[in-house]
DNA sequence: AGATGTGAAGTAATTCACAGCC
DNA sequence: GGCTGTGAATTACTTCACATCT
């Protein structure tokens, strides 16, 4: 349960809100290339990343939806409550915290930091926004392993510093500059500039 | 010149964003091995990515950044103006135009798109706000292809679908529905949900 | 009959490793 | 000597195809 690659697990996380989300009405069985066709994959891509669960589907009903998502959910998340620290509400860590509220029970955005004092102490989508001073603090006082960087590119490489040394293991970042950690530590590029240049090249070429 | 991979467009954009903005002032020129560490890429794997440019190193000096960069535009951009539409300016999309506003001289956010009435008529960083319903109207004039989406989920799909309809070709898309398009048409998974799931578990196993 | 799970095959992506050059 | 460019090797990822099950 531990080679997942980090396509598998990102195909799991995206069949689990299909699941969730997009089946019809009352579905409650479905077939590989029934979930294949949902999430844009192949049906042997579907049964090869759904191997690694701790559930197996029938040959002739395919998968009951229910006992799908808790194999799923008992992969993909931790036993309690992983907390996640957001720093950086800009635009673009209040849209984050906006609609990833709320969606996850064992997954959620705890503390969001910024040093504008006008943002720190009120809440954004109830979640307290703390002064990036109260970075270690927070971090340690959560036990939190995880955090999203959104902050303006000069100021990401030394608040990935601070959050690693704090105990960080896992940071996404949209911060358009390339973070330097220690092994060990995942970080999951979310440069929005690299995906629009990408885009446009195939809207072109494709 | 066209059989380059998507991991291959999406790291030559990184290179040059890095060649632009994070060398130390007046480097001019540049070893394979030093533009991997700043990208954190193998320098094989550099060298093997800038094989495709129109443009060769020495092997004593490394590449000269100026020529570097100009094959990297060469390859990379469109030979005039590509214009690319935003639709939905809720945060999200104000964020991305604020931070791509100005990027790129031949690469701009140049229509965005909402249904709220009390945005359209306005400009965000500088670009005209239109509302939805000019949709076709705009993309046919500007010769649009490329577009970003930012919409609520379930507006998502039928706003593909009508770009798709108007010629568009490569869509950046951050709405959390998974997108159904015909063939050729390019699309580029933004999601953010999945990236911080797959964050969140790699920080506890990896 | 028509699904699943999976070994085997096939592709794609990356790294190795070295000839050739400065 | 230390770099580049690149064929060959390796590793990672996806698909094929079929024995198996209901």
């Amino acid at each position: 349960m531990a080679d997942y690659s980090t396509h598998t697990v990102g195909r799991l996380s995206l069949y689990r809100r299909l699941l969730e989300d997009h089946l019809p009405e009352g579905t409650e069985q479905i077939f590989s290339h029934q979930l294949a066709e949902l999430a844009g994959a192949s049906s042997a891509q579907v049964r090869r990343d759904l191997m690694y669960l701790d559930y197996e589907g029938s040959p002739k009903r395919g998968y009951r939806v229910q006992d799908l998502l808790a194999a799923l959910s008992k992969a993909l998340d931790a036993p309690t409550l992983q907390p996640v620290a957001l720093i950086g509400m800009g635009n673009l860590g209040q849209a984050i915290i906006g609609f990833f509220s709320g969606a996850r029970p064992r997954l959620a955005i705890t503390a969001c930091f910024d040093n504008d004092k006008a943002k720190t102490g009120q809440t954004f989508s109830a979640v307290p926004c703390y002064h990036v001073s109260q970075l270690e603090a927070v971090v340690a006082r959560q036990g939190i392993i995880t955090a999203i960087i959104t902050t303006p590119a000069q100021a990401a490489q030394a608040v990935v510093d601070r959050l690693v040394a704090a105990g960080v293991r896992g940071i996404l970042s949209y911060a358009h500059v390339p973070l330097k950690t220690p092994p060990g530590v995942f970080v999951e590029e979310g440069d929005m500039t690299v995906a629009l240049e990408k885009t446009a090249w195939f809207a072109r070429k494709a």
